[in-house]
DNA sequence: TCGCCGTTGATTGGATCCAGTATTGCCGAA
DNA sequence: TTCGGCAATACTGGATCCAATCAACGGCGA
């Protein structure tokens, strides 16, 4: 499914290397939703002509990181509420079943992996370190799944809405709620035993207990006066 | 969600009018799984230079229709048995989903519309014309949900699996298979009722039956000898 | 003073040209 | 006869140039 840390590989072409240097500039925050892209900035940001950019752009719109106007111009996409609910929607149905695809091939080094990082998140008091556990938790989780297209729908779900998690996981720290490290503690022995049906469970509660505690917090989603 | 029959939009760019184009012919059948599609070829059928061509790809990669290889060419993407049934599972748990989004929108008209569709496909005996109307159908049943995201990701399914749905339907209409035209109907009454949690569950057995159905006949997925 | 309209500048979109790469066919040697 | 290597060709990828479109600004009129 295309690992975490991708590093940015030497094959492809150039439009295909410059939308993953865009992609990781935007999960890691340096472009902000709703913020422009030029092509010609980009162009030179990255060493290319404009038209491998144009490229990258389409690329990074199909995955709904980038929206593309005709004639006018490429932003940042930016999420609401109700499109953010949707998709932690959709994963609560799908990230189940990606589980259950991988954890049949899960080796024990992995799963001992998973529980550090579970244990290693409790622990953690930053928000950006407890972002990269997190999202290496889960999807490690699913690292093992050899899915053609499952695992890339996912991929592309935790990235839309990687800028807003990183909001969110600062109201839900400060608000001290331990309920996201009991799952992850549940899930990780139900992927011990390898009871399929359990972890279903477990992970389909974590992810629907997080989307109802962010239908609470809307404000994360109002409009930046700051363009 | 976009609506089924889109008439080529006047608005956006030639790429995107393009992409539009190619995708109508191949999900009209005109250019099988496998088949190479050349650049300059396309630029010519379709009136535009070679720049355009490359965008429309890029557009249908992401949609999973075209298979892009760096410095070679673009063909009709091919399906594997596993990857069909992958895919058939996605559908199971969110198709499920998208009709509980559109259920409550859905008006009277439609519904009658609905039973009509449900009518027409038992009495057909040909094999497009089933084909259209079980889309239609399908699609026509959400065409209420005022989603993001979801309908977007259930139509590209569709899309990926049409040129399969088209070998399969063949095969299961000389099998004589009833339980089909039963789902359809039952899944009309449950919309009727607006009964939520029963429009799911017939749903998710219809799509599920006919993915055990598609486990029995591997031979659609064999590498056509010509090329 | 406010709103509308035209003009100018900035930016995107498309076409052509050139370079790079893969494939095909041919020739020669085992 | 068959396999390996080499050359020619066809196709894709990228850069530059020109056209088209949108947005911002300023001027004009009410």
């Amino acid at each position: 499914m295309g690992t975490v840390t991708d590093i940015i590989p030497r094959t492809g072409s150039a439009g295909e290397r410059v939308a993953n240097e865009l992609r990781t500039a935007i999960l890691s925050g340096q472009y902000a939703p709703g913020a422009r892209i030029r092509q010609e900035d980009a162009a030179d940001r990255h060493g290319a002509s404009r038209v491998p950019v144009r490229e990258a752009l389409r690329i990074l719109e199909a995955e709904g990181l980038v929206t593309l106007v005709a004639n006018t111009g490429a932003w940042v996409s930016r999420l609401g509420l109700e499109e953010c609910e949707e998709m932690y929607q959709i994963r609560e149905r799908i990230e189940p079943l990606l589980l259950r695809y991988s954890i049949p091939d899960l080796g024990q080094p992995e799963i001992d992996h998973l529980q550090y990082l579970a244990d290693a998140m409790e622990r953690s008091d930053d928000i950006e370190e407890f972002l990269t556990l997190d999202r290496e938790f889960h999807l490690g989780s699913y690292a093992a799944a050899r899915t053609s297209v499952l695992g890339d729908m996912v991929e592309q779900l935790w990235n839309r809405t990687q800028h807003y998690r990183r909001a969110f996981t600062r109201v839900f720290r400060s608000e001290g709620d331990r309920s996201v490290h009991h799952d992850h503690q549940l899930l990780v022995h139900a992927i011990r035993r390898s009871d399929l049906d359990e972890a279903e469970r477990v992970l389909y509660g974590h992810i629907r207990r997080t989307r109802l505690e962010l239908a609470r917090h809307p404000d994360v989603f109002l409009d930046p006066v700051t363009n």
